[in-house]
DNA sequence: CCGCTTGCTGACTCGTCGGTCATCAAGTAT
DNA sequence: ATACTTGATGACCGACGAGTCAGCAAGCGG
């Protein structure tokens, strides 16, 4: 009898598979702890597969942290320069609804990532900030700067460090990546920054 | 000929010398890639020594961790607590300058170990938490009150949420965690921060 | 000086895991 | 059908590092 065949052969969709499954390991165990075994075992696959596919271990980081990112940014960055809403409609809008969803979301297992692994793979790092952190403070300060010549901001939001507006994000994906259960209400601290910088900003 | 003695027996050292060199070693390459022989090694004293006063690796993470923080917050908020400096004073002088000072310390280096190995050790997130977290926001939250009382601040100060103090000094520590040697001037956003805070709930 | 306690050493064990490779079998071309 | 290519498997290897333990010697009490 014929039977089922034991496995079929899908070169295209094998890569995309293995680096979810990566992705959903490291961020349950982290990269130390994980073992490519697990790895294979959650892409349905032979170990010996995971490594056709990417050479080694931290190859495999690699791959699974610029998809991750890479995924993403794009888009937000995308939002802002396109939007036609004021500037105060936008951050209360759009720019806030995205930093709500940001410490729940996969952007926050990729710091816990960088935090943890950083150190030991400067390329990554320089990749993750030449594609994020650059571009994304770059599309704040030119959207300060399109409120400027606006009318809507005053002229000292120009010295004001595009970070401020991240402040409170950062240590919501922080708090939740160390105390995950602990209740602490991030959405209310990101609103009141934003409350204070429009105050102090708005023209 | 008698020679030096290969080693001398320091019963009461042992154990805080060799935490110090495990803190030391998991700052520079974190917990899971540390050997207990280079803790030895560091500590200079055999790897069979760590562990007649640790039992396991995970002990001696978790002595670390409480040593480093303990020896740190109380003098912090004795400070807050017992200052006669009005609290604008405090806020720009003692605050700002502990602030400043967090994410170059052992402390940003402690959360990078919790960041990345928080999830594997509940026990020591639930210390962490009990001991530095609840202990330093109440401490602000006292302040804020002190303040409202003695009329420096608005009665909304109190709605406010103490993170937002700290939110900059998080964003800082996490930037000099992954992007150690990457210009960003973190002073300069802590005073903006203060600055905004004060302007928002002074009197 | 001697003998006993115990702080301390370092060679060893043993499980684990990254990485390899001989082999198999799915799919394809003829 | 048959031969061939190559995606996929899983047993295996080697190193590495946590944890053990038999024994050594510092230093104290008599």
């Amino acid at each position: 009898m014929p039977g089922e065949p034991k496995y079929q052969r899908r070169k295209e969709d094998r890569p995309q598979e293995i680096a979810d499954a990566a992705f959903a390991a490291f961020a349950e165990n982290g990269y130390a702890a994980t073992r490519i075994d697990d790895v294979a075992r959650r892409a349905g696959v032979s170990k010996g597969l995971t490594y056709l596919y990417y050479k080694t271990k931290e190859d495999l980081f690699k791959a699974v942290v610029k998809n991750v990112v890479v995924r993403r940014v794009d888009a937000l960055i995308g939002d802002v320069e396109t939007s036609t809403l004021s500037s105060e409609e936008f951050i209360r809008g759009p720019l806030l609804s995205f930093m709500k969803k940001v410490p729940g979301s996969p952007i926050a297992i990729v710091i816990r990532l960088l935090v943890s692994e950083g150190p030991r793979h400067p390329d990554l790092v320089a990749y993750y900030y030449e594609n994020v952190v650059e571009r994304g403070l770059g599309a704040i300060r030119r959207f300060i700067q399109r409120g400027v010549e606006r009318g809507e901001f005053r002229r000292e939001a120009l010295d004001l460090q595009p970070h401020l507006f991240l402040a409170p994000m950062m240590l919501s994906i922080i708090w939740r990546l160390i105390f995950s259960d602990r209740p602490l209400d991030t959405d209310d601290l990101m609103e009141s920054q934003l409350d204070m910088l429009l105050a102090q900003f708005k023209a």
